[in-house]
RNA sequence: GGGCCUAUAGCUCAGUUGGUCAGAGCGCACGCCUGAUAAGCGUGAGGCCGGUGGUUCAAGUCCACCUAGGCCCA
């Protein structure tokens, strides 16, 4: 007879191998149907809100595994929330103007930016940046992330936009918005103003050279006959705009003399400079510090005008002479510089990078172009002291990736230094995690200069300004703001390029300075930082649309690059406008690098694709990949390391499946089993459960998910697979299938696989929801495991003294294990239940496991155990567990063929010769049954 | 060059306020099982806790410096 049959075997048919990327979609489809996302907010209508604000990808390229980590990151805490007790909307948003789409409308449609109107051109803008959003939707929802991506945010929404300009505006009534002249970087190729965020370093190679300044007024400190300053550039086209040179007022600086010429340098660098010169220095005339040469006064070495010594702490001994030439309108120190002397600020150069007639002889000169000229000029009046090529870190523009300069120009700012104050106060009001975080967006607030907004280019918000066409002068108001607030609405931002100044004012506005009714309008757009950085004003606060949101945000989610990026500017937008930070807490996450910790490049090979992996592995990988590291610090993505989340993803899977194979004739409703009838091991497994669900909601509510993961992962394997499962295999295949001992251990499977399916949801999207599917329906059961709420620790389970003496148990089996191992390696045993062991010990632990002498044979997964008083003197005394010895022999008596165990009684039923007394008697029950 | 951060076995992580703290899982090696089977179980080998100095009776655990890497700035 086949006693096979007579067994309880695991019947599933949830597949051993997931097949995840063909799984997959059909539970993105199954999701699609059901509408999860309305489901899961009309179920949590009237909680307590967890808003989390979505930081806008922009809409350009496909995603990369950095919008992967984050993007799940933020699923998994909106979707913890949404079953830890809150209402979580999320509404996802991308940012979709600015320069790069520009830039990409023109190259991929093949454009003529100058050939269509503006508004034409700003549609193609519109088109392209559409769709990408298209496309990172797709590849966002194949992630498993839930939201409402039918209405999502989109930063050219008519709306959005004239919450854009309401903060502008708002701003601009309160003092903060201001039009100067400064010095920004500017892109000479694509013709525009670039903000620090949109500038990079790179190598560059530049002309470095040393030019001397003569001394026309030394008042009385210096002499005025043949001596120079001596200052150091590698920019030589900015002395044509140069209007000072400056000291450190607290280094020595050494007039020298060579020959009949007199020199002044740094002390520090006279050897430095003498080198490269080849001069002799060893004539030292005379020695200063800084600050007693403040106010000497050079002549320019080739203009007729003055250059004077200023002085400033951010001259540096680095390199050059220690005395720094200074040309306010190309440089950021400059023109600080220049400010608090009030030098002249010179910028001759139009937007195309090109010197004007105000250059004199370098008018139509290319500004780096004039480089060459400025050095013949020099050589010709031998005021040029050497000349070589360096390389070094230069600024150059994102986009184009050509160096970059500075330019005065004039520009609508944003006075960070008007509101500095208030935003360092809020962020202390803001919890920033990890804490660290506090202290970078403190400094880097602390040391910011004013913002500038204004970008000459024409895909973007405008800037709302209007210009007198009398006198000049600008007008913005809160008339102004709230009618064009009115237009944007309806017609988006576009109303400002198709209509004229005259169909865009409110009605009767007139000039305040001089009455006019004629007006221009101001041709700047906005920052794109600006779009996003009011995204808590164009989100948050339009109930219109998203009415589950609300102002502040409980929780901005970025990478640590933020801090200077969309961190800053909503910080920035939020208190200059009201006051206060739109977001209680910052979370930020680490940068994906390689196993070697480098970042990912295309030229290092090192770059892992998203889009690839999910082909491949299925999105849950990823998903698993996210949970398994802490985020905080960066982390590491490699084939490899995917591979280890694989092994992790199957051990998982497998567990769970054991546990639905093992309850295809089980509800908890009928043939569930109480907690003070269980055997003492099921209690115990409840007890390593609920320890669990302890472990996991902590490690949950404090973002902590790499603890999850771990805690998840740890349980699947130590206490189920190599425990608890192994152990109850010969209860729930042997025993009669509605006994008590099987349908006890059925119960704490069942409530196993309910909470493993709930506390993983949050992670593994797409598996649990498919585990959820396998579950034996019941009543009321929710139709997606997205729609429950995670479990709760149930105190009763949480039986300490039990946890003890399990602990203990659970030492003398690992001694027991690793003595049946031995006898394996002897081949004296294969399978353990061939085996017999005879433990020796004696006083306390004698006593201890005297008490659960029935249980040691079941809890070692062996036929049978002795357990004797004293150690036997030629038993070796296991290492681990004081006073305890054991012995393995091979099992007496015949082999039960229905559940294998030896036992000296097989074959004393006649009608089941093969059997072991107890199986006889179940197999004998069956058949009477029948 | 500046601000902030990271550095524990091949990998992912634990190691509370300094005193069995050198751990877990995976992977790997070897073996068992064949009634979770492209599964399951067991045993084992792997670390001078990035480096160098210091503080201390005692340091992955505190301090300084250095190295490597990351983000942001110059």
């Amino acid at each position: 007879m086949d006693y096979s049959k007579t067994l309880n075997l695991p019947r599933t048919d949830f597949p051993m191998r997931a097949n995840l990327p063909v799984r997959e979609p059909e539970i993105l489809k199954f999701w699609n149907e059901i509408d999860i996302y309305r489901l899961v907010q009309q179920k949590n209508a009237g909680r307590p809100k967890f808003i989390l604000h979505d930081g806008p990808p922009y809409a350009n390229g496909h995603i990369h595994l950095g919008h992967t980590l984050n993007k799940i990151l933020k699923d998994i805490v909106v979707k913890y929330h949404s079953m830890a007790g809150y209402d979580a909307p999320y509404v996802p948003g991308w940012d979709t103007h600015g320069l790069p789409i520009e830039q990409q409308a023109i190259k991929s449609l093949g454009l003529n930016r100058h050939s269509i109107s503006i508004v034409e051109f700003r549609n193609k803008c519109k088109e392209y940046a559409l769709k990408f959003v298209d496309i990172q939707r797709d590849e966002f929802k194949r992630l498993g992330v839930r939201g409402d991506w039918d209405h999502p945010y989109l930063t050219l929404m008519p709306h959005y936009e004239a919450a854009q300009i309401g903060v502008f505006g708002e701003m601009a009534r309160r003092g903060f918005i201001y039009k100067g002249l400064k010095p920004v970087y500017w892109c000479a190729t694509c013709e525009t103003a670039l903000a620090e965020a949109e500038v990079e370093y790179q190598d560059k190679h530049s002309p470095s050279i040393y030019v001397r300044f003569p001394v026309t007024g030394g008042k009385g400190v210096l002499p005025e006959k043949n001596t120079w300053v001596i200052i150091w550039t590698t920019t030589p086209w900015t002395l044509i705009s140069n209007t000072a040179i400056c000291l450190h007022p607290d280094y020595g600086y050494v007039l020298f003399k060579t020959g009949d010429n007199k020199y002044l340098v740094a002390k520090e660098l006279l050897e430095n400079f003498c080198g490269a010169a080849g001069l002799n220095c060893e004539q030292i005339l005379n020695e200063f510090t800084g600050r007693d040469l403040e106010g000497v006064v050079c002549r320019h070495p080739f203009f007729d005008r003055q250059s004077k010594l200023v002085l400033d702490t951010y001259v540096t001994l680095d390199a050059g002479t220690g005395c720094v030439h200074i040309a306010p309108g190309h440089g950021h120190e400059d023109y600080l510089v220049g400010l608090r002397y009030n030098l002249p600020m010179l910028s001759p150069i139009d937007n195309h990078g090109v010197f004007t007639e105000d250059a004199a002889q370098f008018a139509g000169l290319f500004y780096s172009d004039a480089n060459g000229k400025v050095k013949d000029v020099l050589q010709q009046s031998g005021d040029l002291l050497k000349e070589e090529t360096i390389s070094h870190q230069y600024p150059h523009c994102w986009r184009c990736k050509k160096p970059i300069l500075f330019r005065a120009t004039e520009q609508w700012f944003a006075s960070v230094e008007g509101f500095r104050r208030d935003t360092l106060d809020a962020i202390h009001g803001v919890k920033w995690i990890p804490p660290w975080g506090e202290e970078r967006i403190y400094n880097m607030v602390a040391g910011r200069s004013d913002w500038c907004i204004s970008r000459q280019r024409t895909w973007g918000v405008p800037i709302p300004i209007f210009y007198c066409a009398g006198c000049g002068k600008e007008i913005i108001s809160k008339d102004t703001t709230a009618h064009l607030q009115k237009l944007f609405r309806a017609y988006g931002s576009d109303v400002w390029f198709a209509r004229e100044a005259a169909e865009l004012i409110p009605e009767g506005l007139s000039c305040p300075e001089c009455g006019g009714t004629k007006f221009n309008k101001e041709n700047d757009i906005m920052d794109v930082w600006f779009d996003s950085g009011t995204s808590h004003a164009g989100v948050l606060e339009q109930p219109e649309i998203w009415p589950d949101l609300r102002w502040p945000a409980d929780l901005y989610l970025e990478g640590s690059d933020q801090y200077r990026g969309w961190f800053n500017s909503s910080l920035s937008t939020a208190v200059a406008s009201r006051g206060e930070a739109p977001y209680r807490t910052v979370l930020t996450h680490g940068f994906v690098v390689d196993e070697k910790g480098y970042k990912q490049s295309k030229s290092l090979g090192n770059v892992v694709d998203p889009m690839k992996v999910i082909k491949q592995m299925g999105a849950d990988i990823l998903r698993l990949w996210v949970s398994s590291a802490d985020y905080r610090s960066d982390l590491a993505a490699s084939p490899s390391i995917l591979n280890q989340l694989s092994d992790a993803y199957r051990k998982i899977r497998n567990t769970c499946r054991f546990l639905l194979g093992n309850l295809y004739d089980f509800s908890s409703k009928t043939d569930g089993v109480a907690y003070q009838k269980m055997p003492e091991i099921d209690r115990w497994a409840l007890l390593k459960l609920h320890q669990l669900i302890q472990r996991v909601l902590a490690a949950y509510s404090n973002y902590d998910y790499h603890v999850v993961h771990h805690a998840v992962h740890n349980f699947c394997v130590l206490d189920m697979s190599a425990l608890y499962l192994d152990i109850i295999k010969d209860r729930l295949y042997t025993a009669p299938a509605n006994s008590l001992p099987r349908r006890s251990a059925q119960t704490v499977l069942h409530e196993t696989l309910n909470v493993l399916v709930r506390l993983l949801a949050p992670i593994l999207a797409f598996t649990s929801e498919e585990i959820w599917g396998y579950l034996p329906e019941q009543e009321g059961t929710p139709v997606s495991v997205q729609m429950t709420d995670l479990p709760e620790v149930n105190e009763e389970y949480l039986d300490v003294e039990l946890d003890k003496k399990w602990e203990k148990l659970l030492e003398v089996r690992s001694e027991a294990t690793r003595i049946l191992e031995q006898a394996r390696r002897d081949k004296l045993i294969g399978n353990s239940l061939e085996a017999a062991v005879d433990l020796y010990a004696a006083g306390e632990l004698f006593d201890f496991l005297r008490n659960s002498a029935g249980e040691l044979s079941t809890l070692f997964i062996v036929s049978s155990v002795k357990l004797h008083g004293a150690a036997k003197e030629d038993i070796p005394a296991t290492a681990a567990v004081d006073g305890l010895a054991v012995k393995v022999r091979r099992a007496q008596g015949g082999k039960c063929e229905r559940c294998w165990m030896h036992h000296e009684n097989v074959g004393n039923n006649a009608a089941h010769p093969t059997l072991c007394p107890r199986c006889s008697k179940t197999v004998g029950a069956m058949e009477n049954l029948e």
